[in-house]
DNA sequence: CTGAAAGCGCTAACAA
DNA sequence: TTGTTAGCGCTTTCAG
């Protein structure tokens, strides 16, 4: 059995026969234009009703917009990224624009394939959530189409950038633990070299941050931070080497939760028990942390909103290229939930 | 400070008039089309790096390709499909076609937004994952533009599909739990009223599965079928329910392992202990399944197999338009973890 | 307010 | 093998 013959698609100039108009009227009509009386628009509105016209979006392209955002997440497995995505979509909903995502970022040169994809696909705007590119290819992105750029600290005249502030959110959890009694507060943190990404990426901002609350409270003596990577298995290896210390913290703060998960892992494994011989807190709220069985002390970074104003900052941008770049950054919110507690006596 | 203009976009005008030759000639290397000797291959190709062309999706889509795979996701935060998008990227990966995702598709509502954006941009090929629509509709899809339907069983002439087999998979659990003496296996399924969809969805699959294996192994009188959602919270409530039962069952199978999740939580709250009382098993194996602390036996789909059968069948598809379509079956296999044992005697 | 006509960047049919 | 030319479907001047 055969598939049916692809029909025709209906164009603009179908339309336009149909409502005994010309093509540019339309167009106006389309695009909601100045120049077109309420009746030609009730006209054409009917007319493309009637024939279930849908401009194309390539060849509106070709000359104006195509009326997409594109959005780059860099890993889809990560529970935070869809709570951004949510944001942005919500808040594109009601607009003419379509999001589409590009898929499986791990790196620089996925990430540049992706981009400049979108590029070559005529987008509107872009939105990169935290890109590891480098500043300058971050620059060059946002020099050939409106960009937005979500989760790198370090602000850029080419580009709109909206983060949450990491170091205040170590400080919350910090100061949190501190609050339960907490000396022997240590951090996993993500490891990283390249010294561009050292001050822009959040990862590298919650460490710093653990480490600025850690002197602000007295501790700086009990500083204890061992770098793996943002993965479990980062936080299985980290938290497998806080547990050989002869003095054995009595809380960990993982910067992110995938690293508390590896945690959790580790200390089940040294037969020890969270929270009684050990707290533990991570970063970003996930859905794993909510789950009851775990019930994870976590940050909130609220990404939903970040991810809303990531839409709105991008679409400004597509109207006027020319203000000044804007930076927003958004206030974290700590969750306590039952991986925390005071320590052993 | 504003941003830089701008610049213009290097066309295959400029290449051709770079290297001295048509733009046909241009237009022919890109393609790796048929009339054009090597020389001029080589003349072009260099012109192209010199100048940083990078061909324009939206202008090549109106003759001819986008050369764009558009990926429709119903939940991207169901940790299952990020595992089919990883195949299908792979599969696409050393190909010139760049996979493009539609976000946020719950409901036949956002399906059919996303999946006629994705036709008015042009896309070359379609592949979506566990839609709802109905089969008109995907028909209706298919018959704009190739495409590949995952997840959803019946077959259809009008496009591929690649399924897994959901019966066989439900068997599995049932034979599992059976062979370590468990009688009263209960299952929770997603509660399913259109009756289309009835027969195509996996999750009714899976229900169905059980039943026939349940009545193969004899056990026919133990079956016990509570219909909620494939949710986090369609799991606890089920289990809920399934805990007041006058004779408790001994094994929960959920259908899926988000309801598997509810239901630990639920077990957890009554007191009772996994699987020292009670055995649960889920199906998907996600990450959640494989993660150490809740070690849930689930169900493997192959998520990676699936993907690249299905890139590959798309492209097939791109490339002929007329050959019959065709379904792809994959087996599941069982991973036994500490959720199930034998029962209390 | 309305429409004719000229492209946007590319591919395909056709000639040379 | 190569180049010329006519569109693809739309937006955008620019006359009327």
């Amino acid at each position: 059995m055969k598939p049916p013959a692809p029909r025709r698609r209906v164009t603009i100039v179908d339309v336009a026969r149909h409502a005994q108009v010309s093509t540019t009227a339309v167009s106006k009509v389309l695009r909601n234009a100045y120049g077109a009386s309420p009746e030609m628009r009730a006209k054409v509105r009917r007319a493309i009703d009637e024939l279930g016209y849908r401009p194309h979006a390539g060849a509106r392209g070709l000359r104006g917009q195509t009326y997409t955002i594109g959005v780059m997440l860099p890993d889809i497995r990560n529970p935070f990224f869809p709570e951004v995505l949510d944001g942005i979509t919500q808040a594109l909903e009601d607009t003419e624009y379509q999001v589409l995502l590009g898929p499986g970022c791990n790196g620089e040169k996925a990430e540049a394939r992706v981009t400049e994809a979108m590029i070559d696909r005529g987008m509107d705007g872009l939105i990169l959530v935290a890109p590891v590119s480098s500043r300058t290819r971050l620059e060059h992105v946002a020099s050939a189409v409106p960009t937005v750029v979500v989760g790198r600290h370090g602000s850029s005249p080419g580009y709109d950038a909206v983060v949450n502030d990491d170091i205040e959110g170590a400080s919350l959890v910090v100061g949190h633990l501190a609050g339960l009694g907490h000396r022997r507060i240590a951090h996993i943190e993500h490891h990283e070299t390249d010294p561009t990404r050292l001050a822009e990426m959040p990862n590298a901002r919650r460490a710093d941050g653990y480490r600025q609350a850690m002197r602000a409270l007295g501790l700086a003596e009990w500083i204890d931070v061992v770098s793996t990577s943002y993965t479990q298995e980062g936080g299985y290896r980290g938290a497998k080497e806080l547990l050989e210390r002869p003095q054995r913290p009595t809380a960990v703060f993982a910067g992110a939760d995938v690293v508390a998960m590896g945690v959790l892992d580790a200390v089940a494994e040294a037969g020890l028990s969270v929270p009684d011989d050990i707290s533990v807190a991570g970063y970003d709220n996930t859905t794993f942390a909510a789950f009851g069985l775990i019930s994870l002390t976590s940050v909130d970074q609220a990404g939903h909103e970040i991810g809303r104003n990531a839409a709105r900052l991008v679409l400004e941008r597509i109207t006027d290229r020319h203000t000044p770049s804007v930076q927003v950054s958004l206030a974290p919110t700590l969750v306590p939930r039952r991986t925390t507690a005071r320590p052993p006596e």
